[in-house]
DNA sequence: CGTCAGCTTGACTCATCTCAACTAGGGTGG
DNA sequence: CCACCCTAGTTGAGATGAGTCAAGCTGACG
């Protein structure tokens, strides 16, 4: 899903703060039967539904797209819509009261936002990359979710996954080394763009490494380093908006998890 | 709720590692009702069930009591069963292959065991102090679970609200001066204790110094230094067992959220 | 009364942060 | 087309918050 994504220099300078999201022209509107062709299917939420049920989300869905640095949700917010991510990658952040910023997910094709169904986002989520979603009214959604128990286990799912994902983070913010912080996250990176379908080796890194920083809990000079020093030892090459793996075993090594 | 736990000096020697846990008589089916009368139904899972439906669960429901610092579940382990705290507080944790902890979290009385209902635990969790839990088997509890949405429906209030916590933390271990982390733990458990109708003023501290530094992802020197100097300012008061807020609006803005 | 676990304190070290300069690439406007 | 600028990233030098190592304290228990 990365390899479709849009080039960091053709993005049209950031939208004004508060830019409303362009909706696009709505494809499943035009073209009925779209969610069944569609590539994040069987690693969504909505893997959970049926022909039948898939054409009943399908009515609730339309399209959005965000630009680079463009607020998907903003935390506190009234959570009007929820959001399928199709294309692209979203940072979810939360920030203290002076400005200090923590990371707290990314999100790649197939992720979903607002899990939790909420009437408010606890989380900030911007796009780092121009974004494709579906987006749904969050109660003609949760009404979905409520007629469809398999839908709400499913999501419940996701849920617990997310959980145990923050838990192995918190492990990494805690109790892991600057170096072994930067290995976790090119590897686990790596994972889950290899089971979107990408390579295992070239790791296209949308995110700056600001963002990569302040999921890390480090600084950007430290990120910078720590990846200048794996590039001397041989370990990965830095290529432009991305590394490559070179030593994928002393990686892992590292990444010790 | 803490006020009712088992003076930690009444405990008895911890059991051997692979202590089986004692069944203590199940109160639930000498008399029936017991569930009703729970006092922290409330504030459980269990409050999303009409009488009928409690009555249900009562019948899948078996009384468990954990020794200090005995094992409720095992990381990587089949989850048999799934638990609701009703007295004592339960470390969370994981642990890296070269024996690093982080405690990812600390339940109270309400809270639940095995959220994920999946069939196995991604963490362990240990008795801090003598715990009570009510007993699900895994399977029947999920069963109940498929046949109830609105219970689905509050176990994915639950877990969702977990992960806003687990996002929370992050914040705090990536971004908090150890200071601040000592600080925000503290308000963070006076907070839960109150709403379990406990002091605002005294807290009662059942987990060790250690536990705390794996929670907030310090060393057990650090937690003590930063103990003591809040000591020296006049911010808190140490006393056996717990410690007294002395200044609270000081450690609320040090916790500085 | 001795031992031991939990905790505290001190002295010193070091990983990471801070501050600051510098590089590279792209976009822009003259 | 060039000069400039701006953002992102890199690198260095020095500061520092938290870690490490090592005593010592205290209260509970045998």
């Amino acid at each position: 899903m990365m390899q479709d994504r849009i080039r960091r220099t053709a993005a049209r300078p950031p939208a004004a703060e508060a830019a409303i999201p362009m909706i696009a022209q709505c494809p499943h509107a035009a073209e009925p039967g779209l969610c069944e062709q569609c590539k994040v299917r069987s690693v969504s939420v909505c893997a959970a539904l049926g022909p039948d049920e898939l054409a009943e989300l399908e009515r609730l869905a339309e399209a959005a797209i965000f630009a680079k640095d463009e607020a998907v949700v903003a935390a506190g917010e009234p959570a009007s819509s929820v959001y399928n991510l199709t294309a692209g990658s979203v940072r979810l952040l939360r920030l203290l009261p002076d400005g200090r910023r923590q990371i707290v997910g990314f999100l790649l094709p197939g992720d979903f936002v607002g899990l939790s169904l909420a009437e408010r986002h606890a989380f900030s989520a911007e796009a780092i990359e121009p974004v494709r979603a579906c987006r749904f009214a969050r109660t003609a959604f949760s009404s979905l979710v409520d007629a469809k128990p398999h839908l709400l286990r499913r999501l419940h799912e996701a849920a617990t996954h997310e959980l145990s994902i923050a838990q192995d983070h918190m492990v990494l913010l805690g109790r892991r080394s600057a170096e072994e912080k930067v290995a976790a996250f090119l590897v686990g990176l790596r994972d889950r763009l290899v089971r979107l379908g990408g390579s295992a080796v070239t790791i296209p890194l949308a995110m700056t490494r600001q963002d990569i920083a302040d999921y890390l809990g480090l600084t950007i000079e430290t990120v910078s380093r720590t990846i200048s020093r794996m590039g001397r030892d041989r370990v990965l090459l830095v290529v432009p908006d991305g590394i490559r793996i070179i030593d994928a075993p002393r990686l892992e090594t590292l990444a010790a998890s």
